[in-house]
DNA sequence: TAAAAATGTTACCACTTGGTAACAAATATA
DNA sequence: TATATTTGTTACCAAGTGGTAACATTTTTA
């Protein structure tokens, strides 16, 4: 049998992205990821020390949020703003692991997860701190992008929120159009 | 030894009901719930039919969410609609019961759970439809409504979302402001 | 009071969890 | 080539999971 250690480390990592992916927070465990590396998880512990050294090896690749990174920095003028908007509300909804992590961090924290969070966090803080002036944008902003990441988790589990309907386009184009309205009122202020 | 049913039932729900307000979702099992309860698991698959009858029994019952229901029911007008949100965003970060079954919603959905929520979003439906007319106040107002809930979720194992101090008060009157501050500058469109 | 029914506990079951020790096989080094 | 070293598997461990069968005790009914 061949044996290449960077080889045994990728399908272990694979296999930990997979199962995040799938499964969410609560499926990926050693077992989990050993079965579906097709690796004894003795290996998990040898290459990475475990689910510790897993996340924070998924930290520090930051292979999360990546394509929102690529949008223009640019947020200044409303003009931007909308496209920032429109783009990284896209990039949520499509972005899986993304939506796990922040799924993540509403069920759990701890000194496993600890290192991911505040990498992932960091990222966050990074792309999405747009004014500082106005106070109540602000808050207004958060609130909103706030319930984005809610009816986006949701969801996966909920086709409906009340009466609205979660897997329809129409809904999430309602939304990106909600806070852009929202947006352009208080600028006007 | 006495031996009396109704108390033993109430001992379990009760210990049901405590599990999930400290632990979560995460810490309602079988095993934990006969423990808190001081009695054997063997009663609480005679009484409740396990956890599918004993959540069942929880929704019916609708524990939750109840001090909401007490709110005055007109939302007309601003007035009352402002008075409205106030006592909901208040009774939403007290509810803790409330927010671990939000928090459920966000991370699975099978035979068991589908009972409960079923009742719970209902009930959410009944006390939180406002107006149907302006479609984009609505999509804005449910968008912070979910913000608001996500970001009291959060809360439990975040002490700061950004840059923002999700365990000062003034942060969730901030919250509170931009709310009404919102809905009043779509009334005047 | 005697029999039947309801209530409760103990002990077990098979299965999964995270974690490690012992060993075999392949690769690198001398 | 001989010997370390690295890579990998198997087999185990203790603890926890949901679930049930067998048994003891108390309460109710006849």
């Amino acid at each position: 049998m061949k044996k290449d250690r960077a080889i045994t480390e990728d399908k272990i990592y694979k296999a930990f992205l997979d199962i995040l992916k799938e499964k969410g927070p609560q499926g990926v465990g050693i077992n989990a990821i050993a079965k579906e590396a097709g690796v004894s998880k003795t290996l998990i512990y040898r290459y990475f020390d475990g689910m510790k050294g897993l996340l924070l090896t998924f930290a520090q690749k930051g292979d999360f949020f990546k394509s929102l990174l690529e949008i223009d920095e640019k947020k200044d003028n409303i003009e931007n703003l909308k496209k920032f908007i429109k783009e990284g509300t896209k990039e949520l909804r499509e972005n899986v692991l993304t939506q796990e992590i922040l799924r993540w961090q509403l069920i759990e924290n701890n000194e496993d997860t600890k290192s991911l969070f505040k990498y992932f966090n960091a990222q966050v803080g990074k792309t999405f701190t747009i004014n500082e002036k106005d106070d109540s944008l602000n808050s207004a902003f958060q609130l909103m992008i706030g319930g984005y990441v809610y009816f986006t988790l949701l969801s996966k589990f909920n086709k409906k929120f009340m009466t609205t309907d979660l897997t329809s386009e129409t809904t999430w184009k309602n939304y990106d159009d909600a806070i852009l309205k929202t947006i352009e009122m208080f600028s006007k202020l």
